[in-house]
This record gives structure tokens, C-alpha cells and sequence, in this order.
DNA sequence: TGCTTATATAGGACTTGTCATATATGACCT
DNA sequence: AGGTCATATATGACAAGTCCTATATAAGCA
């Protein structure tokens, strides 16, 4: 239940419409929260009914817009998600579930395989490393924090690229 | 929908309960695919229903278990699962999310969160070097590639625990 | 003027997975 | 004889997310 809080983090920045969030998640947490349109709106309208968020039309403007603004509680909920310790979630991973039952195809196929989600993986890393040369390291918390979200993902495609060599090799 | 295949694979390998099949799957494959029971047997019910598998019951044994067995259309569909490259499914990394809006509650916080990751991490890796060095390298395809699902994991919480160093550093 | 695109919100149907609970029996122990 | 544990299967209620579709308006362009 992390796009709720995910949402709160978001507001909490500042006042924004599901639509703006939406855009601001594409451009910012979409590698480690893709969120959907429709899941982004139903748990907006789930926040209101809670009362951490408020909702805000705007008339003046030339779009009717909800404008959604966290409120107090909303903000100590938030406060509190973050400071709480949760244990790791286990992931899931339909690629190492073909690795497991690959004897079956014989090591060609395995090796395509091994192959194909190498190639996504590079060009994962190219992008990662472009946007992470694009922020400076050694800013202010903020910055670091937003840096090193993306340096985890750059950190673990680097891992799986390494991970496949080695598999492919011990294929061979 | 890879339970569906991840059954289908270990039926391949040989007819078994659901009860057995959990044991199985918690045994080998659930650090990358944790099954719950309930799904399981009704992953199993809808696999029956759509002819991959068969069921039997078992009489003679002194336990009424439903002996599941793949159909041939049923391993026909687990090698075209196998030999389809799919795209990388995102992940989600609640967090990251915390890293995300970190700021909010200060460095000395967002430390004690990484600290706690880290103690994690570390046990896992301990648990996978235990497990992975118990597999000897140089199998036959079979243990190469279940090895390697072991030492993905392995790559992976070793990546993690850098990052979180790493991170730990720039935030100092 | 008409076409397409971006803005903006929302509901329906569905899938996958989780959690709790129910049921029943055989095995083992005291 | 009674209690507990492992075996074995299954359902109900629910949460989270996906995909598709509907709706409406403003902006930009030809």
C-alpha cells in the first residue's frame, strides 16, 4: 500500500491534480513505483475519504482540475510511513523462474534468453547513467536521496549484467 | 500469471499434491516466487480446468491427496512460456520511496532506515552464500541454472548492500 | 472550420495475491 | 485416552493493480 504514501510524499511537496501526479511520478519514481492512471485517482479518492487529503477545485483556472492538497494528518501519516522500519518485501521474479525450469529448453534457447534481457538491461544502465551524471553528487539531502534512488536502479542492472555474464559463462 | 508456469514447471519434473508442491516451491524457488497456498490450489483448480493438468486421486495412499500431473498440452505450454522473451516486469521498491522523500525527516532518520536495510541485506547474504556454496559449480545444465537463480539473489543483496554504503556515505 | 492532441477525471471488469478460517484425518507422544 | 502436530484441501473477503473504455474541454494546427 505504497502509492498512497507515495502520493502523500508528493503533496506534501506541493498542492497537485491526479494528472499532474501522475506526471510527476512518470518523470521521477516510474522505475520504482510505475503507477497507473486509474489506481493513481481511486487512491486520491480514498485519501480524501480518509481525511489526509483535501480537495480543491479550481474554477479560475481555464481547466476544471481537482487540486489535491495534503492536510495536517496527512502529513503526520506521511511523517510516520516514512520513520517506520518495514521489513523487506520478497519480490518476484518470472525471469529467474525460466532460469530454474530452463534445462528443459537446453542451454541455446537459455543463452537467447540470457542474451535478450541483457540487451534491456544495457540499455537500462545507459539511461540510468544519464540521468544520474545529470545530478551532482554532494547536494543537499534532498538531492543525495533523489540521487541515490536512481543509483539503485543503475547499482542493480550493473549487478544483473554482471549476473548474466556469469550465467552465460557457466553455461557455455 | 508466472505461478501458472512455475507450477506447470515443477509438475514437469514430477506428479505431486498441492500440498506438495508448496513444500516444493518454498524450498527452492521462493526467494524469487513466494506462492501462497490458497493460490496455489486454485492456480492448480484452473490449470485442471484448462486441461494442462490432470488429477488423481490417491486411494491407496494413506492420505486422500489429489495427485496433479501436466497434461502433454500442459508442457507444451510451459516450453512456449520458457522459450518467449518476455520484457522486464517493473518492480516496485517501496523503499525507494522512503529515499525519495527522505529529506522530511532528516539525515540521522534516513540513516537508521539504511542501517536496518543493511542488517538485512547482510543476513540474506548470508543466507545465500550458505545455500550457494552447498551447490557446487560445474553441473550439469539443470544445477548450473538453478544455481545461478541462487546466485542472482546472491549478485543482487550484494549490489544492495553497496548502495546502501555508498548512500550511506553521501548522506554521512 | 475541422482535425488532432493534450488536459482531466472516472468507472467497469478483471487478475493476482493475501489473510483468515474451516474441515478432516493420520501420526506421534504421554 | 487425549492432545498436539503435520498432512491435505478449500472457501470467503479483501486489497492492489491493470486494461479498457467513456466523457468532456481546451489548445494548436492546417
Amino acid at each position: 500500500m505504497s502509492l498512497r504514501h507515495a502520493i502523500l510524499g508528493f503533496l506534501s511537496l506541493k498542492p497537485l491534480s491526479g494528472y499532474d501526479l501522475r506526471k510527476a511520478m512518470d518523470a521521477s519514481v516510474q522505475h520504482f513505483w510505475p503507477a497507473d492512471q486509474a489506481q493513481i485517482y481511486r487512491t486520491l479518492a480514498r485519501l480524501v475519504a480518509d481525511g489526509l487529503v483535501d480537495v480543491q477545485d479550481v474554477d479560475g483556472d481555464t481547466r476544471q482540475r481537482k487540486l489535491h492538497i495534503a492536510t495536517a494528518e496527512g502529513l503526520a501519516e506521511l511523517d510516520d510511513w516514512l520513520r517506520t522500519i518495514h521489513p523487506a518485501e520478497d519480490s518476484r521474479e518470472p525471469f529467474l523462474i525460466k532460469m530454474f525450469f530452463g534445462g528443459r529448453i537446453g542451454a541455446a534457447d537459455v543463452r537467447a534468453l540470457l542474451l535478450a534481457r541483457r540487451g534491456e538491461a544495457e540499455a537500462m544502465r545507459t539511461t540510468f547513467q544519464g540521468i544520474a551524471t545529470s545530478i551532482p553528487a554532494g547536494g543537499d539531502l534532498n538531492t543525495t536521496l533523489r540521487r541515490a534512488t536512481l543509483l539503485s536502479g543503475l547499482r542493480h542492472v550493473e549487478a544483473e549484467i554482471l549476473w548474466i555474464d556469469e550465467t552465460l559463462e557457466a553455461v557455455e
